[in-house]
DNA sequence: CGAGCTTACTCCATAATCAAACAAAGAAAC
DNA sequence: GTTTCTTTGTTTGATTATGGAGTAAGCTCG
């Protein structure tokens, strides 16, 4: 791979930007078509595209098929300008990738790590793992590092960046991940609610573009990312999306970690479906466990994970008739079950109005292993290919 | 009153269209101000404000106070160039009012009208009495009228502007409002659900100007209305922030029009709790009855009235956790109610997180019978003043 | 195989925009 | 009452973008 690598991006000009938007998005591969998507003139486009070739962002890739006439040029962003490093921080799992300019997934690992260890240990023990799968991925290690983008099981704060009230990592309230992670690794460091960024990465992986999106993180614990007119949602406070405190309608008053009772979190997530079952007496150590289960059509494992999908659509209802979205993604290992998304699939369709599903589609995540990941990914290029710039 | 009428609106330029918005927002009033708030620079804004000059959209209204230096010659959007007619579509009443190019509402008139007459007698009654209003509006009557803009009490399909499956519109499903009315007035004319303009006319009239806020508009029925970042969000459907058959938690399966049980409407609209009351031998005939009845101590009014404001918060709390608005407004017949209101926001703290509710702001409207009116004329005007014009 | 058509791209005179110097008008300081 | 500083607004080359004309390079069909 080339080692020789572009200049540090400082920050786009409003223009630039509008070249680069197509190209990144593989709406327009030649001149031709960045004038008719942006609308600038040809001479500007062949103006500034000149620009972003003498910088090093975008190259010509040989020639395009010809569509009846002058076969286009055909223009491609360089991804080797950069690399960036994807961290999806899990409750007793964490995934690390590597994703190139184009926000291809090119490396990824995954280690077993107790969020509960806290802040500073969990965070070194993850900066020493990514230098070393960077150290090994020999395609990609000379490549300058742009950034980290990190997505964590907790609400983040929009205005400061730091984690708050995260009822399943004890120890992190208030901790400002991206300094911790900044300090160790030199680079900027953005930081995201996990199931925000599983919505976005879901968004960018999957053909279907909808533009209102609602993607439901249904794993150990219970999390929710909105698309709204293509973008992430997350209110100015930063915790949209967070139904993991929803009262389901008509259960029984299970008490929950946040001291009410009832929750949907306490009811449906993947621990507490495992919980179940152990007090059931069968032999289960994990949510994987419980689906296998219900795969070998064990009745209780089949019965809960049922009702947990019932109670998920049951919630989302409100929300599907509220918000409308076009797209309803379920991503998260229960979705993984096809009990539980029946379950889901079947209360929202008895309790929505015609109106809210006749467009409505239900689907599970394109890429259910890596959409936390590529979203982190989306996220820190979408930032660095703006105005506002990395 | 100006007889001159200004040339007729096609499209502004988009530099036009920053000049312009930032006047009509009231956010600047003399040139320095433009060039700080659209960053263009100081000639350019000279060079635009006198085109728009030029054109009759604005004017130079004398010299402001000085900051310390020379003082500012200010300037102002020419509110005599036009007017908009704004009609609020409601089940037994109607509104009918006009709006100046800046946004304020200079004359209403309610008239009674059942909506079941259907659509043809019922908009040609309403363009009558238009007719007659604007002629009586001697001030106004010599403006161009650039266009009508309705809110009906159903949902509206954001492709089509048909009205479609409305419950409480009988006759009406279908119906395509613009081209009636249009046929009549020979006028532009824009349609959206009545709760979707009392949230953007809330919105625009409230100093609180937070960008994600949810409008509850709690009067014989009960319907909803979002703005999410700035702007209203309807959907691509269209029907976005329909809540009226969302169920309520651990309700009665008290049947509804929609044919379902146990929908909100069905439960806590001021229609059902009228039907109640009627059932408990008190003799009321509208909801402004049953308000008044609470308001002298009737323990049965009171405790529907209150029930209803729990049952309404308990379907809210599920949104404010999922949407996490920064404000939340009451509005509607039922918002007059003290006791109503108490019980939304008894349920919402008591059911939502406090991370939803610490920024969370729950008020009542700020021109409860007004907003409405205004969110039509803030509909057409920011359409209007928008590349894509009228 | 070439005339006519289509598509892709470039050149250039015109028009728009900008940064910077300048002018106007007032406030504050001495 | 003069000097100096601030703020507002205009004028002036220099820069940048634009749209249309022109060029390049393919297709298609008689």
């Amino acid at each position: 791979m080339a080692s020789r690598v572009p200049p540090s991006f400082t920050r786009f000009s409003a223009q630039n930007l509008a070249i680069l938007g197509p190209l990144r998005a593989g709406l327009a591969d030649s001149k031709a078509d960045l004038a008719k998507i942006t609308g600038l003139s040809p001479s500007t486009v062949t103006a500034r595209v000149d620009e972003l070739i003498g910088l090093g962002h975008v190259i010509e890739v040989g020639d395009g098929v010809s569509r009846g006439g002058r076969r286009p040029r055909r223009l491609a962003l360089r991804h080797d300008g950069g690399i960036v490093g994807c961290i999806d921080l899990g409750i007793d799992r964490t995934s690390i990738g590597l994703v190139d300019l184009s926000g291809q997934l090119v490396a990824r690992i995954d280690i077993e790590l107790d969020v509960a260890a806290g802040p500073h240990p969990v965070l070194q023990r993850v900066w020493a793992e990514f230098e070393t799968m960077l150290a090994e991925s020999t395609a990609y290690s000379q490549l300058l590092l742009r950034g980290l983008s990190v997505g964590v099981p907790g609400p983040v704060s929009a205005e400061t960046g730091r984690v708050i009230a995260p009822s399943r990592m004890p120890g992190w309230n208030g901790i400002d991940v991206a300094q911790i992670l900044g300090a160790l690794a030199g680079v900027p460091v953005l930081v995201n609610n996990d199931a925000n960024l599983m919505a976005l990465g879901e968004y960018a992986a999957s053909d279907r573009r909808e533009p209102d999106q609602v993607f439901v993180k249904a794993g150990s614990g219970i999390g929710c990312g909105i698309i709204a007119r293509g973008e992430l949602f997350t209110g100015s406070r930063g915790a949209a999306g967070d139904i993991s405190h929803v009262s389901v309608p008509g259960a029984p008053p299970v008490a929950c970690s946040c001291g009410r009772t009832g929750c949907l979190d306490a009811l449906a997530s993947g621990n507490a479906l495992v919980r179940e079952l152990q007090a059931a007496g069968r032999e289960v150590a994990t949510v994987e466990d419980m689906i296998a289960l219900a795969r070998d059509a064990d009745p209780v494992a089949t019965r809960l994970l049922r009702e947990a999908g019932s109670m998920t659509g049951g919630v989302l209802a409100t929300i599907v008739n509220f918000f409308n979205p076009d797209r309803l993604v379920l991503g998260g290992v229960l979705s993984q079950s096809e009990v539980f998304v029946t379950g889901v699939r079947a209360m929202l369709y008895a309790e929505c109005l015609p109106l809210a599903t006749d467009r409505l589609t239900i689907a599970t995540a394109t890429r259910p292993d890596d959409c936390g990941l590529l979203g982190a990914g989306t996220v820190f290029l979408d930032r660095m290919f703006s105005l506002q710039g990395i």
